[in-house]
DNA sequence: TGTACATCAGTGAACGCGCGTTCACTGATGTAC
DNA sequence: TGTACATCAGTGAACGCGCGTTCACTGATGTAC
């Protein structure tokens, strides 16, 4: 059993998470590059130094603050997902999915911006950042090899496609065939298409919320959703 | 005709252009969001209030930047395609602009990201910037227009779609109407794909810029032509 | 249970730094007669 | 062609500001005996 928690530890803990929302109401004003340790303490109410004693530099309070969007925004893919009751209906999983994703990214531009923008110029994202930021991929691959699964034919190349597009992403097609229990084997196009709707639902979003779709599209839900129909059908998604 | 330019107008125009490259420099070294007059008027030797005979504020500076930088990308662009000499061979043409795109976007990392990453926090690009934006997408349209009017068969809608998607974007194929010569009507769907296309492109060339690619893929170039190739197919190009 | 010592949160001053922008000015270049 | 005046580029000092990080400190909380 664990040691009952002192109130030193119950007071670290409800301070971190207050500096950490408070650098997520910052952040949405500055921008991640502007993020300022001493804004931030302003905003908590304590002296400057004060903060150090719980993130030892601004960097650190990026990181957290990384990890933390990653996992929301993992949440709620996967608790969409999981809301669909008829688990065979893989085709409402993908949408439910997807949709999950836009709402998360309206709903927090600048969270979304630090996950998905440009990087941070002269912060380099530490090692422990990479398995909350793979949690929709993974989601999504999770969807796509149910359908197969349930017989789903998977896409083949367009005609005169050359080699070098399979072998490309090789790493990929490992991790998928480590991380499922599909017997058959992974089709090489199926996963190159997963990739391509990966980044084209990113892709899209970033495009609707950096104002690129401005005089283009209007309804910009109903064209989210006739785009991750499309990936769907290209996917050999039925 | 024109009155010859004096020492005072030809020296206006090579310092502004000095300055501008100055500030692309520093852009690479900083992030848009700490681009800073002062560094810049240190790099071109000056002081800092000189600056302020070119650029009024930082955001011109700002807003030069993204003017140039839009531009040089619809340049390379736009000459990659007239490149191709076989004009009616629309499937190579698409594929040397959208390779041209990934080239400037590789050679100039943090212009790219100026144009298609999170947008600067507190400042509001100018209505000028709108049309040098445009340029890519244009070329794009009139690559895949040009397919059409050499017979190309059209995209159909996936089985079960609804109509929000085509209604989505009207003002996209509005735009289109008025700028082609196009005698039969354009096709919604296939002004779906382009724009879901045009936004793939980008999806991918992010995702692969700002990291997200690492342990997927790793031959980039294949995967990304792999990308376009399947993108052409699914416009229904040949 | 009570006491002595160790741990740790938070303070306030200081370090050295860079920023955007304004302003009155000097001196060179351009123009009108 | 020569002179008087107007325009403009660049100077240097100053404005008020915010930043990240360090450091010696006080006083509260936790722990071992």
């Amino acid at each position: 059993m664990e040691k009952a928690r002192t109130a030193r530890q119950r007071a670290r803990e409800d301070i971190t998470a207050e500096i950490l929302e408070a650098a997520r109401i910052r952040l949405a004003e500055t921008g991640p590059g502007g993020l300022s340790l001493r804004a931030v303490a302003r905003d908590v109410e304590m002296v400057s130094s004060a903060v150090y004693r719980y993130f030892p530099s601004r960097d650190h309070l990026l990181t957290a603050l990384l990890i933390r969007a990653y996992d929301e925004l993992g949440d709620a893919a996967e608790t969409a997902d999981e809301t669909v009751v008829d688990r065979s209906d893989t085709a409402a999983r993908w949408m439910a999915t997807c949709r999950a994703v836009r709402e998360w990214a309206l709903a927090h531009p600048h969270d979304y911006a630090l996950l998905y923008g440009s990087p941070v110029t002269g912060y380099a994202a530490p090692q422990d950042t990479v398995v909350p930021a793979t949690r929709v991929v993974v989601r999504l691959i999770e969807i796509v090899v149910a359908a197969q699964e349930s017989g789903a034919k998977p896409p083949l190349p367009p005609p005169g496609a050359t080699s070098g597009f399979a072998q490309s992403f090789r790493g990929a097609v490992a991790e998928i065939e480590r991380r499922t229990a599909l017997t058959l084997d992974v089709p090489t196009e199926l996963v190159g298409r997963l990739l391509m709707a990966w980044s084209s639902v990113f892709g899209v979003l970033s495009f609707e919320l950096w104002g690129h779709l401005i005089g283009a599209v209007e309804d910009r839900a109903a064209y989210f959703d006739g785009v991750v129909a499309r990936l769907w059908h290209d996917l050999g998604g039925v």
